[in-house]
DNA sequence: CCGAATAGATGAAACGTTTTAGCCGCTATA
DNA sequence: TATAGCGGCTAAAACGTTTCATCTATTCGG
């Protein structure tokens, strides 16, 4: 069907095409009888506005993207639902992009986005470093918001939740456990989430002073499959060498380490202990509930859906935030066997 | 920053509006000293398309909407990066919009989607009966194609894995393993899944014509959450009325399921068996390795990716089509203990 | 060397809104 | 009675593309 135009609905009401924008947007400016005729027309021709048309006069969009590492880690859909809910409630819509943690596919979404002008973007980039394209948008007056990278930056705001201390909390409690060989799963190193973790993990080590040694096994991407690899990994090393206790940068890789693990017939946590990150829905239900650092994921989503609402507001009186959560260390079996010396 | 337009890129490489237009659209029919002229006319001047006009011309987007029942659960994640492979291959975009089994949240977006004159809509649809709302945008020209449902409509193309064969597989596998009280854990029933599921499994059980019997407990929702609550029911029932065996509409409920029976004290599947549906990555991680119908996740996105772009291109002489693949069930720890007479 | 074909470029119309300036008829005020 | 103000409406411009009919050189076949 050729659908209705704001034009046709105004004939068919017998005013003018203004008369009909204003029943739509200003319903309070025309006369009860005259708004009834057109609302008979609306509804008698199944009319149906226009959104290209709408955009294109108002400059910018009334949606919203995400940009995620990875639609299917659950991290990520928890802080989508976070964001979802406040841009619904603000009458805006969502939509969700996958970058699959590849920068090209990232650009290429950006791109996508600025032609669509979207209102704005919540984006946890790929990369660390310099961004340039996300300088571009943020020059082109769209404002961006960082998900899950804390950021010095002046141009944007961001939200975070502290990655260093994440680290920290695990190594110490492993060390706590009286590991003295340590690994340390997770990768690609160019995430930033990925790179803290394990400063953090290193910090906490060095004020330990003692013995104990990390190693840093880096995988391709943050995955099950990804944490089965590193697992066939660690068992290729002579025993003497193999670690007592892992750290992973992420549930996922976690999950993949007890899978193969268990597979080949070693014991959680009593061969080797597991720590992982995140905390999310499926740790407390693995083989072996799962110790994790857990974050506060819609919290996340929603406060970054706020920062980005009211820079859209608010405009040049903006002043950007940086919002930083703190992390909390949830012990369950997979890390918890008590142990004395070990070697 | 004003964004510059395709005027001023114009003027600025000496050339008209229209010419332009031809480097981007038909850069062959436009002589190639000029093109590049004009080529460098858009980096000097940072030149990005707009969307929103192009589209209003067209008369159409180049996005493609998936509406899921839930983001969070991974079967429609699997499902998503499916159809997302399909269709950025073929350059156009997905927007993943969340219906979160509210009819009223897939009603605001569908009309949303409408308003945005979007190239077509894959769906999983929150009720069954009729569907006035995707009647609608069928009408208008929008293809349709319906996701995880089959459908013996003739107006639109549908893919989905047989669901009562899967409560079927599920179900005679219990009775199998001597099962004689089981119970089918799962809702809301208005979601055409729950329900074939459980037709299926109470086909099996009439076609065996035994004493077994199955009891169905509805829940609110396929989450985690849901399948605990589910759980805390059936430890409320007299220990001989106590289901011995349960069959879950998917997966979650069945992860939840096992949290509680096992924080309960009971033991899986020695004390009650479990089988769930989906066969999502977490199963094989679960506490007790989650026997399970698999689907052909990805491959049924990519199914409905590639029917609704066929629908997209041909337009009117496209034959709807209803792609229909087969499950199959997993089988592992959580039922397979091996047993005798039940009672 | 002429007419026709052709490559390359142009100008204007169209897509469907929103918005703004302004018009008309009426009432309240001075 | 003249004027200002106001509610209700209209007409037209503008947003940035794409497309199509048209125009102008240039080339080609004869």
């Amino acid at each position: 069907m050729a659908t209705a135009n704001i034009k046709e609905v105004a004939r068919h009401a017998g005013v003018s095409l203004g008369t009909v924008s204003n029943v739509l947007n200003r319903p309070d400016t025309v006369a009860p009888a005259t708004r009834q005729r057109v609302l008979d027309a609306i509804t008698t021709l199944g009319y149906v506005r226009n959104d290209s048309a709408r955009q294109l006069r108002a400059g910018h969009s009334r949606t919203v993207a995400i940009v995620v590492l990875d639609v299917a880690n659950p991290f990520f859909t928890d802080v989508v639902r976070g964001a979802e809910q406040v841009i619904e409630e603000a009458g805006a819509m969502l939509v969700v992009c996958n970058s699959g943690e590849d920068r090209a596919r990232e650009r290429r979404h950006l791109e996508l986005l600025e032609e669509q002008r979207v209102r704005g973007v919540l984006i946890t980039p790929v990369g660390h470093g310099p961004q340039p394209n996300l300088d571009k948008l943020i020059d082109r007056g769209i404002p961006v918001v960082l998900v899950d990278r804390g950021t010095g930056r002046a141009n944007r705001c961001s939200v975070a939740v502290d990655d260093v201390l994440g680290g920290r909390l695990a190594m110490d409690h492993l060390l706590d456990q009286g590991h003295q060989r340590i690994a340390y799963l997770g990768g690609p190193l160019s995430l930033a989430q990925v790179a803290d973790r394990h400063a953090g993990a290193a910090a906490a080590l060095d004020d330990r002073g003692g013995t104990a040694e990390l190693r840093v096994a880096v995988t391709t991407s943050l995955t099950v499959a990804a944490g089965r690899r590193a697992a066939e990994e660690l068992l290729a090393l002579p025993v003497r060498q193999r670690p007592t206790a892992v750290f992973c940068a992420n549930d996922l890789i976690a999950l993949g380490v007890l899978q193969e693990l268990t597979a080949r017939g070693l014991r959680v946590p009593a061969d080797v202990a597991i720590v992982g990150y995140d905390d999310i829905e499926f740790a407390d239900a693995a083989a072996v509930p799962l110790s994790s650092v857990r974050q506060p994921r819609d919290q996340l989503g929603r406060t970054a859906a706020e920062l980005l609402l009211e820079e859209a507001e608010s405009g040049d009186t903006h002043r950007h935030r940086h919002v930083v959560f703190q992390p909390e260390l949830v012990v369950r079996r997979s890390s918890e066997q008590p142990r004395r010396a070990r070697r």
